[in-house]
DNA sequence: TCCGCATCGGGAACCGGTTTCCACCCATGT
DNA sequence: ACATGGGTGGAAACCGGTTCCCGATGCGGA
């Protein structure tokens, strides 16, 4: 027992001062840096620092103007490949940057989402980040306006990171990445593999992600001069779970097609699954390509050919872009290139030759 | 522009005060509720309060005593699915109760961890959990053990969570799961399939997950009275990487085995991967089997056996554990079960009897 | 009509720090 | 010997809230 046994509390500056015989000021000096003091004194309040193990509390200090920032970020769950992505590169992106941060999973509840924004506001979080698409309404846009406008007079920022912009004049900072050139460039890749036929798998009808990489699709198609079957366009909600049983239920109900596209490598993962069940090969029977490339598209079997969206690279930069900004900076807009990589899961359709 | 156009500062409660004409205390209490109010000033109040879109300073409150509680975890890489579960449990636990919270990866870097949970000191956090395994060294047990002291003796409290306990006396909460119970059933459910040399493909030497796992599966030969060839354990680092190069390297160097057991599934997915490269078949040349049962571990081919760990429990036990304490509480330490799921990874060998 | 009590709201102290302002001491220059 | 000034450190104001304490109303009852 060398460290005397403090009480339970916390000790205060107050406590270090007395203990050191000296007055609060000179504490907060010597802890602080840059004042004169002398080598006694320092050397005293030093000791009692130790003595009492005493850490200067963080929310006083903020308060007093000098604590450490924080940035909040909020997305719809942290399990989901793509969004631990992204939260990665804005935890890894605001520590170096020093400061803390904020987490918040909305579990897809906006009512949730707004919430903890307000809390945010009240914590003076140096901006907030949501993380991950949405679903595009009217209220939805109004809504997120009213957030980036009192996050904004509040002297605070709204970001999104991978959610479609506003509309002009919002204060907001967006990063997004070319989500319907991703999808255009994919199923254009399938395309000119010969199929004809392309099953897309495709996420809820209002998510932002889900339209453009729907958009994706069909300019694919018409790009070259075809109309794609309205049939083959299925709405799921971009699970695994999902893929799976839309799969099962398109090749149950004896859909036509040569090729699937899933909305994302999680769909793929399902539908791949119940491909396997019908005793279905891939590429053999069917061609099928996901989107996102998360780190388990390379372990499916086969491979899966996919569309590489540089998440982590995404969350980097809605910090480093939000936190280098002056007052003066306009609102920032950036978009990110995809591109597709290709991989074993989607072959030549036999017409077009092997 | 129905709004008035504040200036870019954010408004305090003295702010408010002065447009409704009253007290800084007087909007301190109807904004707090309790207190009896007048109708009238209440409304004029009100009133300010969303003139100014005024919210109160989170800090402030807090270091009045009345703020929204902190609580912090630290992981070493959100990005790994089993990470990524416990943090969701962590998260959605402690958002439940009311708390706000803090994340931060270290990226295996202890120092990283040190800063960190001195900064969660600092912010008063009402915990500080850590997450997931860790090197075992008796430097760890000590910078733990001190963390944890420190911790205590600011009223705040550390909570291991997947990482072994620190020995009898540290102020400590742990949450386990039974690490080696679980390899052990793994290995002894391989062996009972008729296979007799079965590689290991395990982590970093000093992890203690490694380590438990690795026990289990000397532990289950030994149940049989086999002796496990010492050649046939391999030390990687729990990555998709490391179990591709390990299994690449095991079978250039001919090394003679019937089945695989991965440390984890990431390790088995890049195992998978290699074995498929190397034209052999799983189950049908190769058992395999992995550890953590992450989602994805359904969408491998064949779907993997692997031993369910309860995860998001640990993560929200982990909470609601810490924060149901009172100071009479003994140190808690729990230990949560597992189980071997049986997928298509594994069968029996030929000697056996298909 | 007067007293008492409940209702309401202001002033000030406090939470735990930082920082400005000022007084003091001692060493130096002339 | 005395004015000057740099080095130190204390007192007090401030950051933005909450809450205790008390005084001022207004109302009802005696």
């Amino acid at each position: 027992m060398t460290r005397k046994s403090e009480d339970t509390s916390r000790s205060t500056i107050r406590d270090v001062a007395t203990r050191a015989g000296v007055s609060a000021s000179t504490v907060s000096r010597v802890l602080g840096g840059e004042y004169p003091v002398s080598t006694a004194t320092r050397t005293r309040v030093m000791r009692a620092v130790r003595d009492l193990d005493y850490v200067a509390d963080a929310r006083a200090k903020a308060i007093a103007g000098v604590g450490t920032p924080t940035l909040a970020f909020v997305l719809e769950d942290i399990t989901g490949p793509s969004f631990a992505l992204m939260a990665h590169g804005v935890e890894r992106e605001a520590t170096r940057l020093g400061h803390l941060c904020l987490v918040c999973s909305t579990e897809g509840d906006v009512e949730h989402e707004l919430e903890f924004v307000e809390m945010m506001r009240a914590q003076r979080a140096a901006a907030v980040i949501l993380v991950g698409g949405a679903a595009d309404t009217v209220e939805y846009r109004e809504r997120t306006r009213r957030m980036a406008d009192s996050l904004a007079s509040a002297g605070s920022r709204l970001v999104l990171c991978g959610r479609p912009p506003l509309g002009p004049g919002a204060p907001v900072t967006v990063i997004e990445y070319d989500n319907e050139g991703g999808a255009f460039a994919l199923v254009s890749h399938v395309l000119a593999q010969g199929h004809r036929r392309v099953l897309f798998l495709g996420g809820k009808a209002d998510h932002t992600t889900a339209q453009g990489r729907e958009r994706g699709y069909l300019a694919a198609h018409r790009a070259r001069g075809l109309e794609p079957d309205p049939a083959l366009v299925l709405n799921g909600d971009f699970t695994r779970d999902s893929g799976h049983r839309l799969m099962r239920r398109a090749l149950k109900e004896g859909l036509e097609f040569t090729a699937v596209v899933a909305a994302t490598d999680m769909v793929a993962a399902g539908a791949l699954t119940a491909l396997h069940e019908a005793d279905l090969t891939v590429p053999g029977d069917i061609s099928l390509a996901g989107y996102d490339d998360i780190p388990f598209a390379r372990d499916l079997h086969p491979a899966l050919t996919t569309v590489h969206v540089p998440y982590e690279e995404l969350g980097r930069l809605a910090v480093r872009t939000v936190l280098g900004r002056t007052a003066e900076t306009p609102d920032e807009h950036l978009l990110l290139g995809t591109h597709v990589v290709v991989r074993n899961s989607v072959a030549k359709t036999p017409e077009t030759g092997s």
